[in-house]
DNA sequence: CATGAATGAGCCTTCATTCAT
DNA sequence: TATGAATGAAGGCTCATTCAT
């Protein structure tokens, strides 16, 4: 059982690592942080954190998987409804309350400066990618539940409406990025009014 | 007459330099893409660059500049109508239509690498936001505008919409430059249902 | 003609690191010689070495090149002679005086941590192979020379030969760099004695 | 007793080391194998190699002792005959199989290493000369036997021919190490033959 | 105006060595 | 004895920027 302590120690060690990681990067951006900033924030010695990760590159990497993960077991709770329409309505207040937790200010600017960089490095988007595509999937689905059950109309594509909602994920996000203090509630309030057909008039005005 | 005529030709340069920065820039992001990757873009001297930009950052700031006053010029067009509801939905499919021209991947991409930036660079952040602000606001107001012809319900924020709408804009335009090749057109047209209030029954399922 | 004078320039300068490369590199060996000490032999700045080498390796090879170069024109000029084994003789004594003249010091050091380097580096084993073959052949061609002309017996395989006194040139000169006083003109006399058949008695002794 | 199992013990740690320490050099080369490679190579762990060898240059220089021997003892035996000239063919002949040995081609390419290292490294230096000078002593003392028999000319100097031969020893070693598959029997030959003074014709043709 | 050589700060990474357990 | 985690000095290389011509 000699290699549990080490593995333990080892997986210890590495944790210790990505969240200085985060911090770091969440702070500086992927770039003008260093691996100097790194170690300094996870009070080690910089070999130390060779010795863990081979490269800068590989701590990235780490972290965009760490938070990937922990962003789809938080999806995928939401997502267990009967209804559609309800499970719609989760899964959008589920990302938004990720996004909004205090913790999340970290995550949330780490996020816009990996959706960056995964335009330029292949193995980012590679990662990237196929961790959203779930999340469209799962909204694609309830939409399509809630066309089953004619609460949407069948006339949308459910996949182009999950792109429409998941994109409003992804713009509030940023904002949220741009300005922590905006009003997301506020937001949420109006999205909420908007997936349950509250928002507009049934009728024309009588003009 | 002499300093016209330089003004002129220096003006030609600096666009010529900040023509080969966007396609530079948004081809390897901000930080791998070098001074030299832009003057061989140009087909210039290094010296010459300096010449007419002091710093990269400057370069970076004045493409900014130049894409931010083309975007607004693209929208003010289109909040000139006497219908809120109608503004709206032309403000919404001014900016997929202006996002998915042919020639806006670049600036996709480029955008992307400036929003991530802007959070670790103060002085792309003050110029990106006040750029931002105007869009949301006319947003707001066709939304305000909405409902005092009673299209819109009055509980909604105008400005809390606004964000959502925003929001969904932006996310549209990260999904593009991640999937060149997403189908815009569907996406457009789920996002027209929702915001004309058509996509959900207007009564419950007779369950 | 522009260009010309920046070609120029460019030589010089290259030449004026390789030099200093030289220097530095045979005082102190291929691997614990740095870009550093390169750079203040020559007097330049750490970033000017850059601009006109790739990388360390590339000047290694380029000091490669250039002594290869060197050498074979000297020994061009060493087998134009008619007789075989003149030419023999010759060229034994050229590569001799040529690993005695004072300058030589230097390079036959540098030799040496190449040979070594090239049993690890392919890229070195591929220039320094090729350049040492003709040397092998121009041997052999003495030797088969000397052969038609009845000097040399005709059992001998002048290639083998050929290894042999190429041989002994490499091992002369690694001797000179661990003893750069050892009295190489006594090796050269004993040398040519053995060369012109003359260090043996041809008869048996009369025991 | 228990010191003298621990003894043992060390020694056999040491030379476990030291065969994975000649495995690791001669094939990457003193400064390419890091301790981890040997570590590796000797299946043991990092602490290991330092409890039994202080520094990495403790393990090259025990290395290098140990071959010295090995050859040493080797030579011996080849010097004891009463015939200068057939010791000098017999020295001549034993180093040659020692360095064509199938085992020996690691040796060889350890030695270049060590040669161009010693240039560099005085500690290797003087380990490496003190054992070179014996080996030209026994040929000079062999030449030296050679022309009290009058097989040798009495205008040689030993010495001289000894670094000459000794010279060629080196070379043809270093040749072999360039490529392997060369014809070292037929070298041999051609070296027999110059050495017995069969491989010139006494007599000058008659031109 | 234009050129491109020169500068040097700074970054990622390696690796010999130490030492707590 | 044995282990391997930790250390930190050092090196190769990049690149924004300057400046002499």
């Amino acid at each position: 059982m000699a290699p549990k302590v080490s593995e333990e120690h080892m997986e210890e060690r590495r944790q210790q690592i990505l969240d200085a990681a985060v911090r770091s990067f969440s702070r500086g951006g992927l770039h003008q942080t260093t691996i100097e900033d790194i170690r300094l924030e996870a009070e080690l010695s910089r070999g130390a954190v060779y010795h863990y990760f081979k490269t800068k590159e590989d701590i990235i990497d780490a972290i965009r998987e760490r938070s990937a993960g922990q962003a789809e077991s938080f999806y995928r709770d939401s997502s267990g409804g009967v209804d559609g329409a309800t499970n719609l309505l989760n899964l959008v207040d589920a990302t938004l309350s990720l996004m909004t937790s205090p913790e999340s200010a970290e995550a949330n600017r780490l996020a816009l400066f990996l959706w960056a960089e995964s335009l330029v490095n292949q193995r980012i988007m590679d990662g990237q990618l196929p961790a959203f595509k779930p999340y469209l999937e799962a909204l694609a689905k309830a939409v399509t539940e809630a066309q089953a059950v004619g609460r949407a109309v069948p006339q949308v594509d459910p996949r182009a409406l999950a792109r429409v909602i998941a994109g409003t994920m992804l713009g509030l996000q940023i904002q949220l990025t741009w300005e922590p203090e905006m009003d997301m509630d506020a937001a949420e309030h109006a999205l909420d009014l908007m997936l349950t057909g509250k928002l507009w008039s049934s009728v024309e005005p009588s003009a």
